[in-house]
RNA sequence: GCUCGAGUGGCGGAAUAGGUAGACGCAGGGGACUUAAAAUCCCCCGGCCCAUAAAGCCGUACCGGUUCGAUUCCGGUCCCGAGCACCA
């Protein structure tokens, strides 16, 4: 009898489905377990098997815990705001919520067809009201906590989608949506004031087990640095010049400083400034340049003196020019630098292109070529001469500020805070309501949800403003302060508003009082083990563990962190070993491969391609690897004979098979946990049959993976369902065999082998060895130096 | 430029508290079954030498080192990928 995938596939999913066979009880007396994989995004392309092997590491792992005895939270939703499904409303017409709904129809129905084990009751959709009253529900709060605020800057926009772009989403001066290049503009923009959880956001990486990758990433992003602020003054009119700098120890070699062209300073000082005008085309020059432009001239340093104003060294009292160059840039440190040519490679350039002095400080380096970044003597720097380390240096040159009054240690981030809305109208609505008298008010918590209004066309104006600005209706409201005739605000949020909390709403999806109640929260936070792609690990991870930290703070959630433990999986690549693209034509589709292959195969193959954190292309032949595999496991049982207890011929191999599967699932070393199960197959196929405790013990380490398949032949064979069976325990015992095979090396060189008993000693290897003929004939009228014996392993026998 | 990760057969990839390199799979070759094909089953499959095998030699990006023994450790070089990017 063949497997037929098409019947039997569909008949367990029927099944599960009807039994709740996942369902996640919110109260039980099992250990819970919480996986979570990162939500889709219902695009209209539906998904590509990428998202199969996303979901595919979680999925075995969840079912493998169930089996465990766990309690497994194992959910689905999707993440349905965002840009795409608005584009398409544009172009055709159709409104975005019926967009949303069909793509969201669509991913369900692939998603079932592949048999993954969620609770299906669990189901969120980031842009129903009833889940979106709550992400308004928590910015409120934020607002409340002070946590947001409005600021006019200069904003990354892109032209072509007509939006303020986050600098996440700008990065390297393209669009992250449409790809196009991004230009600076001023607008007032909402922010998140999310540096104020940056330190938190650092010193909570030490509590959780993320990949060592992982974290670092999120501390570059953090971007952490210790230094001080320095007081510099101005010799005109008195007035502070604060710096930042990490290298407070040079400050004697400070030959001139730099501010940035938008440095408040000038604004300030106009008037007492010789060339103005000089110092504005400069400025304006700037402002022309994308930041992108402004980071890709690293080479070519530009700057302007500016004549009227002079800086005094507050240690050395000497006078030092000031300039404005695009090096420096306003949203970091001060604005303003201390500049050190002979040790630091950019005030270098910057130096010898404007002929200023270069002093040297430090020993160890030739100034004449270039700066010398590293550690020395301390020379020319007054009392701090003679010192040998920087460490030393900085500890006595803070002194001496401090004494002084003119300087502090501080800390810097180069994170940003998060500008936290879009001219769009596929979004969250900010719930704010600007009133001439009152200024921003919130909208009660008891009005939301806040609803997304209808509108008849969906383009953004011309000016960048939301949709919604056209809609008077919503427009034009009462200010919930003093009642008199106010606007409301018309942007939404960013898509990463909805993603920021959606794990606490799995945690009980329906509740109309709470965006989950405090039982639900405390029974399944944190998230235990949450996977996804390397893409998100920054900025949606980062911008959820701030949402998640603040909720803690204000006593909201049980736990300092959402997530307990992160991986990442790699991408799979088309067929090409290109990235999986539309344009590029090499996006395989789940259903054509279910169609072909069946849900069990895709499984199999999406796990066995690779290393789970590696990218891997997909491989139309590969796949059939894995179909073979699994009809010889279906054709096994025309090989089954009767026996509960297993058989010594297969007893050793299935036991070390279950114990490579049960770590190598753990370690989500799936590609391995598979190659070992072919193997075991090779070996039954080897013995010509196979028994029923042998098979019982192989369907069920091999379900996880296969789940239909398994459980057609447990419930045909054993009349029982084998997601409800416990997983098999191995006998540390029976996972070695009574003898093994030892190396013979002469001078390091294998030479032969020999069957040993498994506890055989070092004196019984080397003896055995030495019995070997063809060690004998070798060592012939040679000398023995030395003989080297590992138990288990070899024995190496050095000669001369 | 800086930080991190990696480089292993024709291909995807195994194996690192230093100890049989190439598990498992794909592709390829040979055979069995078949009128034939597909499917299935069995055998071979890093390179050189060779009729074949045995034996021998070479081989984990490159050069050198430590060691009885190095894909694994150390130093240097070259590539590839990811992230950050004038962060003071």
């Amino acid at each position: 009898m063949n497997y037929d995938f098409k019947a039997i596939e569909p008949k367990w999913q029927k099944y599960w489905d009807e039994h709740k066979t996942f369902h996640a009880e919110d109260n039980s007396g099992k250990p819970k377990f919480y996986a979570l994989i990162e939500f889709p995004y219902p695009s209209g392309a539906g998904m590509h098997v990428g998202h199969i092997k996303a979901f595919s590491g979680l999925e075995v792992v969840s079912r493998k815990r169930r089996m465990e005895g766990y309690n497994v939270l194992f959910p689905i939703g999707f993440d349905a705001y965002g840009l795409p499904t608005e584009n398409t409303a544009i172009k055709t017409g159709v409104h975005p919520r019926v967009v949303t709904d069909n793509n969201i129809k669509k991913f369900t129905q692939q998603l079932k067809r592949v048999g993954f084990s969620f609770d299906w009751d669990r189901v969120i959709d980031t842009t129903d009201e009833k889940y979106y009253k709550w992400t308004q529900w928590i910015f409120l709060k934020m607002f409340e906590h002070g946590l947001v605020f409005r600021d006019k800057t200069l904003v990354n926009y892109c032209p072509s989608c007509k939006v303020v772009l986050s600098n996440e989403d700008s990065q390297g001066g393209k669009c992250d949506i449409c790809h196009s290049d991004v230009v600076q503009r001023t607008k007032e923009v909402w922010y998140l004031r999310i540096t104020e959880y940056a330190d938190k956001l650092l010193q909570g990486l030490k509590d959780v087990d993320y990949l060592p990758n992982i974290k670092l990433q999120q501390e570059n992003w953090i971007g952490k640095s210790t230094g001080a602020f320095v007081n510099f003054s101005i010799k005109e009119n008195g007035e502070k010049l604060r710096i930042y700098t990490t290298r407070p120890d040079t400050l004697y070699g400070v030959t001139f400083m730099v501010i940035a062209p938008e440095h408040p300073i000038i604004e300030k000082y106009r008037e007492s400034i010789a060339n103005i005008a000089e110092l504005d085309a400069y400025k304006a020059e700037c402002g022309k340049k994308s930041e992108f432009e402004r980071t890709q001239l690293v080479k070519d340093k530009t700057g302007v003196r500016i004549q009227g104003l002079t800086a005094v060294n507050p240690l050395t009292g000497k006078e030092i020019p000031i300039y404005i160059s695009d090096y420096v840039m306003m949203g970091y440190g001060t604005g303003a630098i201390m500049a050190v040519p002979a040790h630091d490679t950019r005030d270098y350039e910057f130096a010898k292109k404007f002929g200023i002095d270069i002093i040297e400080v430090i020993k160890g380096g030739d100034i004449s070529v270039e700066a010398y970044t590293g550690d020395g003597e301390m020379v020319n720097s007054g009392e701090l001469n003679g010192i040998t380390n920087k460490k030393d240096a900085i500890e006595k040159v803070l002194k001496v500020l401090e004494e002084k009054g003119c300087g502090e240690a501080g800390v810097q981030y180069k994170m940003k805070d998060w500008a936290f809305n879009r001219q769009r109208y596929w979004g969250e609505p900010i719930p704010i309501v600007h009133c001439p008298h009152c200024g921003m008010v919130a909208v009660p918590y008891e009005e939301l949800p806040l609803r997304l209004p209808p509108v008849e066309n969906y383009e953004p104006g011309s000016d960048g403003e939301s949709p919604l600005a056209k809609i008077d209706s919503f427009v034009r409201c009462k200010c919930p302060k003093c009642g008199g005739d106010a606007r409301r605000e018309t942007d939404t949020m960013p898509q990463w508003a909805g993603s920021s909390w959606y794990f606490l709403r799995y945690c009980d999806p329906k509740n109309d009082k709470a965006f989950a109640s405090k039982e639900a929260l405390e029974y399944w936070m944190p998230v235990d083990w949450y996977n996804g792609g390397m893409e998100h690990v920054t900025r949606h991870m980062i911008y959820s563990r701030f949402w998640h930290k603040f909720l803690y703070d204000i006593g909201e959630v049980p736990t300092p962190e959402p997530y307990a433990k992160r991986t990442a999986q790699g991408l799979v690549l088309g067929p090409d070993g290109d990235k999986m693209s539309k344009s590029k034509g090499n996006v395989v589709d789940p259903n054509d491969v279910v169609d072909v292959y069946g849900a069990d195969v895709l499984r199999v193959y999406v796990l066995f391609m690779g290393d789970y954190e590696q990218a891997a292309p997909w491989s139309e032949s590969g796949i059939k690897g894995c179909k073979r595999f699994l009809d010889r496991v279906w054709a096994l049982s025309d090989k089954l004979i009767p026996g509960d207890e297993m058989r010594p011929e297969l007893e050793v191999a299935i036991h070390k098979t279950i114990k490579k599967v049960t770590g190598d699932i753990e370690a989500m070393k799936f590609n391995t946990a598979i190659a070992s199960m072919m193997a075991l197959v090779n070996a039954v196929y080897e013995v010509g049959s196979i028994n029923h405790a042998e098979y019982k013990a192989f369907l069920s380490i091999l379900n996880p993976f296969a789940p239909h398949m398994t459980e057609e032949l447990y419930s045909v064979l054993f009349g029982k369902i084998l997601s409800e069976q416990p997983w098999p325990k191995y006998d540390e015992t029976k996972t070695v065999d009574d003898e093994i095979t030892v190396v013979i090396q002469i001078n390091g060189k294998l030479k032969d082998k020999m069957l040993v008993p498994a506890g055989s000693d070092k004196e019984e290897l080397v003896k055995l060895a030495m019995n070997s003929d063809r060690v004998k004939a070798i060592i012939e009228g040679k000398t023995v130096v030395k003989t080297i014996a590992v138990p288990g392993k070899l024995v190496n026998i050095v000669v001369k």
